[in-house]
DNA sequence: TAGCCAAGGTCCATTGAGTA
DNA sequence: TACTCAATGGACCTTGGCTA
């Protein structure tokens, strides 16, 4: 039986692993070709600004992978536990917040969203009951700007559809054929929601759940050894979410013992 | 040009939201 | 509360770009 400050996993466990992001890494470049100047502007000095300012975004998996094998049991759910260099470091709510610059005060509630309708789902998908990620990129790609085949909406839902495909791409890191949120839709239509909505806690949420659940083993109710064999031998899981904060996190905390 | 690796694609079992 | 079915996530496969 593991107690807290135990080690969840053995050294030898899965070390061959790899984890990986399905999320769009030239979210950039998809976004820039769809918008103006102004509207680019827009996009940069709003809510997500910052994530549009960075150089790119690089994924480290067998970094994250090998950091997620020295976790320790811990009775905060809310976080993670890791012994690195026989010392304990927790990846907070906090620490997210602080790398992202995203809002993770309260947590999340959508009840408000329930009744109004999804305008821009209306305007732009007209017919479609649900839209998936690959829709909203083939839209946003077979529009380029300056083109003939520019879109032809108001500034602001050009925007407004830039901000989605980021959200639901990157934030949370959702493959194409997933379906894209009506309750991100509907936030994001709403200029004083999408400014004030606790886009941080959405993320990290669903980034821990991700990291927490990635490398357990499923509940393997037979006594079978060679079931339970064939589970560690698995050679690469997704993450879901944000994982970057957490690839920076991860460095930060190197730094720290380097300089110790 | 072969081999490797990361990114993108797909299948299917499980999960969970909606409804009676 | 039980049931149904669409959405999701895990696992594996394919593609494409890079490098030696």
């Amino acid at each position: 039986v593991l107690v807290e400050g135990d080690r969840i996993f053995e050294f030898d466990d899965w070390r061959n692993s790899m984890s990986y992001w399905k999320g769009d890494f030239q979210y950039k470049k998809t976004i820039k070709s769809f918008l103006s100047n102004t509207q680019w502007k827009k996009l940069r000095d709003g809510v997500f600004g910052n994530f549009f300012r960075l150089q790119g975004v690089k994924f480290c998996g067998r970094l994250i992978h090998s950091v997620l094998l020295s976790e320790i049991i811990s009775n905060d759910s809310h976080s993670m536990t890791f012994k690195v260099f026989y010392r304990e470091v927790k990846f907070t709510r906090e620490a997210f917040q602080i790398i992202t610059g995203l809002k993770c005060s309260s947590s999340v509630d959508f009840k408000v969203l329930r009744e109004r309708e999804n305008r821009l789902s209306k305007v732009y998908f007209p017919g479609k009951d649900r839209i998936e990620l690959g829709d909203l990129w083939h839209f946003i790609t077979s529009h380029p700007y300056g083109t003939t085949a520019s879109f032809v909406g108001s500034h602001d839902d050009a925007v407004k559809l830039a901000t989605i495909y980021f959200v639901e791409s990157v934030l949370m890191g959702k493959r194409k054929n997933r379906n894209v949120s009506e309750r991100v839709m509907k936030i994001v239509d709403d200029d004083e929601l999408c400014s004030s909505f606790n886009w941080g806690s959405l993320c990290y949420e669903k980034l821990l759940k991700s990291l927490k659940s990635c490398l357990k083993p499923k509940q393997n109710t037979s006594e079978n050894e060679n079931e339970k064999e064939k589970d560690k031998e698995k050679d690469s899981y997704t993450i879901l979410g944000f994982p970057f904060a957490f690839c920076v996190w991860i460095m930060e905390v190197f730094l720290i013992f380097q300089e110790k």
